[in-house]
DNA sequence: GACTAATCATACGTACACAAACGATCTGGC
DNA sequence: GCCAGATCGTTTGTGTACGTATGATTAGTC
């Protein structure tokens, strides 16, 4: 009886056992994507050296240096993140002394976040990191399919 | 002097400040391959419903049901989770039921994992839930654009 | 038989990731 | 001016994910 699966038309349950019988957990997308996810984390990780950022910190660098400040959920929005987690990569970047906070003039709520000069010196050198890092996460595939995936990519998200 | 970089070509430099100025996050692989995998997450939430798994619980229920019974350690590379993950996973899946544990014949360091009858009820509509949680995954590739995706996928891990 | 190396499972610490709930503050409509 | 709803930032709880360390056990070597 399926229990509670969305409703399907009744020839339909034939096909859909045979998809569960044949089921192969290596050929799914979420299961690549997580394997690919992993080994472009590890693959950070090893080349970051001694900057010692990870992936989130990293984007949160990066899009305070381009837009020289920023509030806290903006940037988090503008990284993907939510604000739970915006808000624990922020402490530990300031924490460390790359980040810095100041009260925003106009809206008490905001406290602007921009970048102190050990982080801007900091996301510099990362940054030359990171242009490398895409470079050996891409490594595996040819020049002319990397802008293929990177556009089928774009579109799953 | 860009500090600790991996040594460049002197002439490299300039291309390399190139890069540096107009690096932007949102084309680098890492960032796409983490919010592709954030929006599958997200879906596989969603309309896994009320079988409540993470898609690593999942994928271990899985791979117990593909092999019958098998230990952690051996479960963790198949699934490609390293020891100390597939240590939470498990224990999180035997207290709710859905797999237990016996002790090896012959290696007294395994514990044998297996589906209890709840877990492998759980499993099968689960794996319906996969088939239309990778549908929508891909749903917004055309027929066509499928396995070219998932062809340069599987070459980046 | 004893020693070494490898493997298994566990424990601890750090870091994402998100849901849910919270108080403080701002804004639009009246 | 005032109130309702939205937004900001925080906190708590659960669940990956991995490095590192540890103890138990096994397997290989001498």
């Amino acid at each position: 009886m399926k229990s509670t699966a969305p409703k399907l038309p009744a020839g339909a349950a034939q096909a859909q056992d045979d998809r569960v019988a044949g089921y192969t957990l290596e050929d799914q997308v979420g299961h690549l994507l997580r394997r690919a996810h992993q080994r472009h984390t590890a693959i950070f990780q090893n080349d970051m050296g001694e900057a010692q950022l990870t992936p989130t910190q990293f984007a949160a660098l990066v899009k305070i240096r381009d837009l020289g400040q920023i509030s806290q959920n903006q940037l988090g929005r503008l990284t993907a993140m939510d604000p739970a987690t915006i808000q624990g990569v922020t402490r530990r970047l300031e924490a460390r002394g790359l980040i810095e906070r100041a009260p925003d003039a106009s809206d008490r709520r905001l406290a602007v976040l921009r970048l102190t000069p050990e982080g801007r010196a900091i996301v510099d050198a990362a940054i030359a990191r990171g242009v490398a890092i895409t470079e050996a996460t891409l490594a595996p595939l040819s020049e002319a399919e990397r802008p293929v995936f990177l556009s089928l990519l774009r579109k799953i998200i």
